[in-house]
Formats: C-alpha cells, sequence, structure tokens
DNA sequence: CTAATATATGCATACATGTGCATATAAGCA
DNA sequence: TGCTTATATGCACATGTATGCATATATTAG
C-alpha cells in the first residue's frame, strides 16, 4: 500500500489539496491563475505542483512563460474515485468557492 | 480544507491505511486480530489506532480485555466515498489480500 | 491479592516536511 | 544584447512524525 498511501501523502497538505480539487473542476489552469486563486505566494503554489509533478498527479504544458497544469488521468480505481469526488463533492465547499470566486478575477495569463 | 487535508494525512501511512481498508472491509476488528492481520508489532498497531481515533475516524468498544474498533460514520461526503472505495476497489489489492489471508488465521480472540 | 493477557503510552532518536527568503532559470520583447 | 515577466529551486530553520523499546494500565482468572 506505499503507492496508496503515497498518493494520501500528496494530498495531505490544504495546499496541494486545493490544487488538486480546482485542477479537478477546472481543468488546465495555469501557475498564476493558481496562485491568485489560492491567494499564496508564488513560490508555494509552484513548489507543491512540482511535488504533485514528481509523484505523478499532474502534468505539465508549457506555454510562453506560462505553465499550464492538469491532472493526470487516473491511474488506479482509487484515484479515479478521488478526483471525481473532488469535482462532485468538494465543489461547494466553503474554502473551494472561496478560491473559485478569486479563480474567477485572475487576469495575469491571457 | 484543514479537516480534509487531516483526513488525507491521517491516511498517509501504510499501516494506518491498511487498517482503514481492513476496518471498512470487515466491519469491528479487534486489536490483536488486526496486529496479526498486519504482521506488525502491537504498539505500532495500537498507536495508529490511537492516532485514527483521535482523528475521529475510528470508535472503539471494550469486551473484557478486548478492544474492538470500527470505522465511525462517514462524517462528510468524501469520508463517504473513501471509505467505499476502500471497500470496493482495493479489496483486491495484493496488500489488502495477504492481511486478509492473515486475518482469517488469527485466533488470538473469541 | 497475584499472575497472566491485552492494550496503551512515555521517551529518545532519526528522518521527513513545510516555510520564507533569495535567487536561478527560461521565454518573450525591445 | 539587455530587460521584464513567469516559474522553479537551493538553503537554513523549525516543526512534525515514525520507530523501537520499555513500561504502564486495565481486565480477567485463580
Amino acid at each position: 500500500m506505499d503507492s496508496e498511501s503515497q498518493l494520501f501523502k500528496v494530498l495531505a497538505d490544504p495546499i496541494r489539496l486545493r490544487l488538486a480539487v480546482l485542477l479537478a473542476i477546472k481543468g488546465e489552469v495555469c501557475v498564476c491563475e493558481l496562485a491568485g486563486a489560492l491567494d499564496e505566494p508564488q513560490y508555494k503554489v509552484s513548489r507543491n505542483l512540482g511535488i504533485m509533478r514528481s509523484n505523478d498527479l499532474v502534468e505539465v504544458r508549457r506555454k510562453g512563460t506560462w505553465m499550464y497544469y492538469r491532472l493526470r488521468d487516473p491511474a488506479s480505481e482509487l484515484e479515479r474515485c478521488l478526483f471525481d469526488c473532488f469535482r462532485d463533492c468538494l465543489q461547494t465547499h466553503a474554502a473551494i468557492r472561496s478560491d473559485l470566486k478569486r479563480f474567477r478575477k485572475a487576469t495575469c495569463c491571457e
């Protein structure tokens, strides 16, 4: 169960969890939008995206100076279940609603 | 999202995750059976059950010298989703199958 | 009360992880 | 080339967490 508990470890941080939920809801989002949505410093968001990336939770696409992150296709039933739940159950969560509200106002990239 | 990431933190340990899955599948199980199923020392199982308990993930019933643990009713949609997934998706996981095999042989309590 | 069994926990150690700051890297533009 | 913006990362520090051992607690049986 090491890979499964590793998955939970990645999600066991409020920043990374909020990032995962936002990506589950919004699809592909760039770093500056994520930093704006979470109202957290860029280096923190970037570092945590890096942790998610090295754990194969997200993948990246570069477009100019912008980096667009998205959730990878679930690697297991457990991941699929979690991502679905992020989208369906957590969309109405107060903290996520705040993140989405700030996300809508983000105008840092095209 | 602090309580949600705290939930993931509790599950971000292989021992606690295996305990949670076993309880999701088997219902109410005593400590000695869990220690036998996981093939881990008693103090380790007991300590991790204590962590799960103080995070309201499990509840306990005493019967003589035996302590029977079970998962609490899910406190959120996220928890319900996880517990369901533990039962439905992880039952066939190799590590869990081994745990269940040892569990069947456990004869420490009545 | 004493002994035996089941369970919980205090302690020291080693290791992992988050944080904040400064800075490095990379791409686009003048 | 040099400047600006966006993103990533090295480092030092503090905090958190798992581990193993020994031992404490609790319950039952004799």
